[in-house]
DNA sequence: ATTAACTGCTTAATCGTTCAAGCGACGGGA
DNA sequence: TCCCGTCGCTTGAACGATTAAGCAGTTAAT
């Protein structure tokens, strides 16, 4: 097998070998038209022997499809979402894709140059034949002219001021009310403090009302407050640092994600207090860090690469047809108790391999 | 702007309504022939009203050239280097690529269907030009497959079984011989354990070389131990286990990366062993996680977003020329000290942001 | 005045694949 | 015997871009 370093092997060169026109090269190929089984047998050994592997951008042209889908990584939110949850969205998307043979292509949306931003090029050039669109922010007009150009888009995340697309997401809200209710229900916590993500993003809303429904629900809505965060590990250092916090002061504090919650840890320590002891933290997402931390901090596992496989998934049906009914997945969460809330430390258990 | 669901804008619809010929379309967008200035006014204005996007899947057939670059992860070691690693490169190459219109596809080579692997399809099929390949093991044939092919490819890591191929990497003896050092000169130690990663990888037998180069020209290589692991967290459990430690056994242990130092870091917690007071750890790698154990752990910190940009800026000249000479490219790397080897704590420095 | 050179376009070929349509040859039915 | 159907392939067009070659028309040079 293997051809040398020059010419690439067409389908012209695989019809010359065996003494038919590439047309019937193809089809015995694909199988999908009347040739004899003898030339198949032939045709295939052939292109066997020449390492013949067909022209993706001739197939693309001829078939206006590329094989290849598209995630995308809206600037905005390259440094707010961290590694590991990208990579664990590559890994879904991937495995998804690798089952139907199609290529995965990272855009990370560079610059808005000549007017059209970097993956709207993507997609009218055809260069994929739909995109994978994570974590934008309200209100993010790129989407939209997406979606309306009639272009097969999958969002991950929630878009409430988006009734028309399809996305995969998880219930913020419920969850976020879920950890909050641990802190007060089992770990007696009466004030609380909530640092959210940035407010331009649908994730913080939610998970700031689900904080919110929890507190109220119990009656410690006074004794309670709220303070806008980024995301980032300083934002979470930055919002309890000159606060009032432990005995006479807040007694728990909910992260809306686990970056913001390591920066509270640091603080708490730097300024003496102890987790869970004098206050209790809980974050959100699991995307690894909180399992290294010390303490370990309860959060919110959020399956990435789940709704990421899931989103390649719904994503592939609309390829075909992009006008077919949106639809909306929620996946479930589930709460991971760690030290940081006061839940006791199981024993040591190792979840990478 | 904008052009609706249905029809993609082409050529031919910017020659319709400028009233010329394709053609000559194509070479005012261009800019490569003889056209007035006139009509490249007319045309630039049609192509923005029609929202034209040349088609990629034409651009590439016509100029055998597709304007994508593979990062290629192979199956062995998806999950022996961690996200954060793969984060990096993918973040350095795409930097490097966005400045060259260049798009990005990910490849992560599952099953190796119909004897070619996933990588080499792509190659052959010329859905990329050329390709950044990481981390593959010793005498993995496919790499030399795809450069005796003539096909473009740059390898992240030292390949010193294929002196034909281009490569960007550290240098690993000297690094591994540097943090050894670092214990034996700054702290004293004289019993030392190193845990390899896996030895079918150069990396590998590169940090193990340089450990052994240190002790021996320490005289302690009799009082010294090497085992070996496979990168895992586990794998740095399971090697410290059981073992004697601390006054009456090894006072330090070297690990080949920080995943294996941190499951070291959880047995020593278990038996009761202070890090770095019983025993002096030392990892390498600090693609993130050594910064937020506690302690946080003495790390060489590789540069892999760099190293990524440049493997990134060797393989594009190399997809015009396949043929020019190969280079090879050492990068910097530097020692970042924290707690685990018994060098004071710096007061906390937020990485992140 | 004649030729040469240049300008600004058009024509046509090409990249490699797919697929509808066509076309001999052969077999079966009437 | 004639006609029709089927088989197994070939022909040719198309996908959308690029580019070499060509060709009127104008300008410059001799």
């Amino acid at each position: 097998m293997a051809q040398g370093v020059q010419g690439r092997v067409t389908l012209k060169d695989v019809a010359a070998r065996v003494g038919i026109s590439p047309a019937a090269v193809s089809m015995a190929l694909s199988g999908r038209s009347r040739i004899s089984a003898a030339t198949v047998e032939q045709v295939k050994a052939a292109a066997a022997e020449l390492g013949y592997v067909p022209s993706s951008a001739a197939k693309a042209l001829r078939n206006q499809r590329s094989g290849v889908i598209a995630v995308i990584v809206p600037n905005s939110t390259q440094h707010v979402f961290g590694h590991s949850y990208f990579m664990q969205v590559l890994t879904g998307v991937s495995s998804a894709a690798n089952e139907r043979d199609l290529q995965v292509l990272v855009s990370t949306s560079a610059s808005e140059a000549s007017g059209l931003t970097a993956y709207e090029r993507v997609m009218r050039s055809r260069t994929a034949d739909g995109a994978i669109v994570t974590s934008s922010a309200i209100g993010d007009p790129n989407i939209e002219r997406l979606t309306a150009g009639g272009l097969a888009v999958v969002l991950i995340g929630n878009y409430p001021e988006l009734p028309g697309t399809t996305s995969v997401g998880i219930d913020d809200v419920a969850a976020s009310r879920m950890v909050t209710e641990h802190l007060i229900e089992v770990h007696g916590k009466r004030s609380l403090l909530h640092v959210t993500g940035p407010l331009d993003h649908q994730t913080a809303v939610d998970r700031r009302e689900g904080f919110l429904d929890a507190v109220r629900a119990h009656g410690l809505l006074a004794a309670s407050d709220v303070v806008e965060g980024d995301f980032s590990e300083r934002a979470g250092y930055d919002a309890l640092d000159g606060r009032r916090l432990g005995a006479d002061g807040f007694d728990g504090v909910v992260f809306a994600n686990d970056d913001m919650a390591f920066g509270g840890l640091q603080l708490l320590r730097r300024t003496g207090l102890s987790v869970p002891g004098d206050v209790a933290v809980v974050g959100f997402d699991d995307f690894g860090l909180s399992r290294i931390t010390d303490p370990g901090i309860t959060t919110v596992h959020v399956p990435a690469e789940q709704m990421a496989r899931l989103a390649a998934e719904r994503l592939i049906p609309r390829i075909e047809d992009p006008t077919a009914a949106p639809t909306r997945d929620d996946l479930e969460v589930s709460l991971v108790l760690r030290e940081s809330c006061g839940c006791a430390r199981e024993d040591v258990v190792l979840l990478r391999n």
